[in-house]
DNA sequence: CTGATATTTCAGAAAATACTGAAAATTCAG
DNA sequence: CTGAATTTTCAGTATTTTCTGAAATATCAG
C-alpha cells in the first residue's frame, strides 16, 4: 500500500470502523480511498493501492454499489469500469440513512408491527407488547421525521441544524405570537360561555 | 427456547439485526429479552431462555453492561444478579447514541483532526485533504446538533419531531417578524451605503 | 466472429469471531 | 474463617466471515 500518509491513516481507520458497523475491512478501504481520490480509480489501481486480490476488489465495489455509494463511470478509450464515491457529504448521508433505513429499520418496523396484531396470551405477553408498542411508535416517529427533514434542502437543514435548541425559542415564540393575535377567540369563549 | 411466540420472534429478530450491527447475535438475544420482560432476570434464567451457555451469558451482559444498555439490580435474599433493560425509550435512545459516538464518531474526529493538521505534499494530498475537511465539518455539525437537541426534554423533542419539515415555516416567519420589527437599519445601510 | 481484455463467480484456504466446559475467582451466609 | 453459591476467565473447538487464485463469463475492437 503505497498510499500518502495522510491517506493511509483515513483509509486504514475506515477499514476499522467499516467492521464496527456490518460492512467489512476490505470494503471500508475500498471506499475511504475513492472519497479521498481527486479522480476515479478502476478495480485494479484499487487493488493495486489496497494490496487486495482482484476478487476481493471486485466483490467490495459490488457491496458498494448495492448500497448505491458509488458511482461507476466510463473513460473514452478505456474498456476499464471506473469507480468514484459522490462528492457531496450531505447526498452521501442521504443515500445511507436511505439505504440503512431499507435493510435495518424497515424490517424491524414490519416485524412489530406483525407482533402487535396478534393476540398476546399470559399477562407476560401483555407487557412484552406494551414494551413492542412503545418501540414500535418510537421508531415510526423517528423515521417520518426524518423522512420529513430530508425533503428540506440541504442549506436550510445547516441553518436549522446551527440553530439546534434554538428552534425551541422559536416554537416558544410561535405560540406567543398566536395568543397575542387571536386572543379573544381563545379567551373570550372561555371565560364568557361557561358559567 | 421456551418463550411466548411473541416475545420468540421478538428476541431472534434482534439476534439477526444485531449481528448487521457490531453487536453479535448472543448480545441482541439477550438485550430482546431483558427489553420486553416484566420482571429483571438473571444469567441462569436467560441462559435457560435462549439456550446458551451460562459463560456465554456472563460475556454477553458483561458487553451489555459496557454499553450501559442493562442495569444491575439485586433482589432481597438472593444472591443472583438481575438484570432488566431501561424502560423509556427515550432514554434507551440517548444512551445509544452517547456509546456510539464514543466509540465510533469521536475516534473518526480525532483521526480527522489530526489529518487536517499535516502539511499535504501534492495534488492528489491537497485534495484528499479538502475531502476530509468536508467531512470533519459534516460530523461535527451533525454532533453538536445531536448535543443541542439532547438537552431538550422527550416531549419538547417529540413536538418538535411531529413537526417535522413544517419548523421551516417557522423559520421563515421569524425571518418575516424580524425584518418587520427593523426593517429600516437592514434596508437602510445597504440600499444607501453602496452607489 | 475472434481473441484480447476485463469482470465475476466460486470452491476452498486463511483468518476472525463466537461459543463452550472446566477451572479459577469472587461473594457472602453462617 | 469455611464452604456453598455464583460469576468470570480462558483455552480450545466450532462456526462464520473474509479473502484468494483459478476458472468461467462477459465485453468489445478489429
Amino acid at each position: 500500500m503505497k498510499l500518502p500518509p495522510l491517506t493511509q491513516r483515513f483509509v486504514l481507520h475506515f477499514g476499522e470502523m467499516g467492521s464496527r458497523w456490518g460492512i467489512n475491512r476490505t470494503v471500508g478501504q475500498i471506499y475511504a480511498l475513492l472519497y479521498v481520490s481527486a479522480q476515479p480509480l478502476n478495480a485494479d489501481e484499487i487493488g493495486e493501492a489496497l494490496a487486495f486480490s482482484r476478487s476481493n476488489v471486485s466483490m467490495g465495489l459490488k457491496e458498494l454499489q448495492s448500497w448505491s455509494l458509488v458511482r461507476l463511470i466510463h473513460r473514452p478509450k478505456d474498456r476499464r469500469e471506473y469507480f468514484q464515491a459522490p462528492e457531496d457529504v450531505w447526498a452521501i448521508f442521504r443515500t445511507l440513512a436511505h439505504e440503512r433505513r431499507k435493510r435495518e429499520v424497515d424490517p424491524t418496523l414490519s416485524m412489530l408491527r406483525e407482533a402487535l396484531l396478534e393476540q398476546p396470551g399470559t399477562a407476560e405477553d401483555i407487557h412484552a407488547r406494551e414494551r413492542m408498542r412503545q418501540m414500535h411508535s418510537f421508531i415510526e416517529l423517528m423515521t417520518n421525521w426524518l423522512d420529513d427533514v430530508q425533503k428540506m434542502d440541504s442549506d436550510t437543514l445547516v441553518s436549522l441544524m446551527q440553530m439546534g435548541a434554538k428552534v425551541q425559542k422559536l416554537l416558544e415564540m410561535k405560540e406567543r405570537v398566536k395568543n397575542a393575535l387571536t386572543p379573544s377567540k381563545h379567551n373570550g369563549v372561555i371565560s364568557h360561555g361557561q358559567p
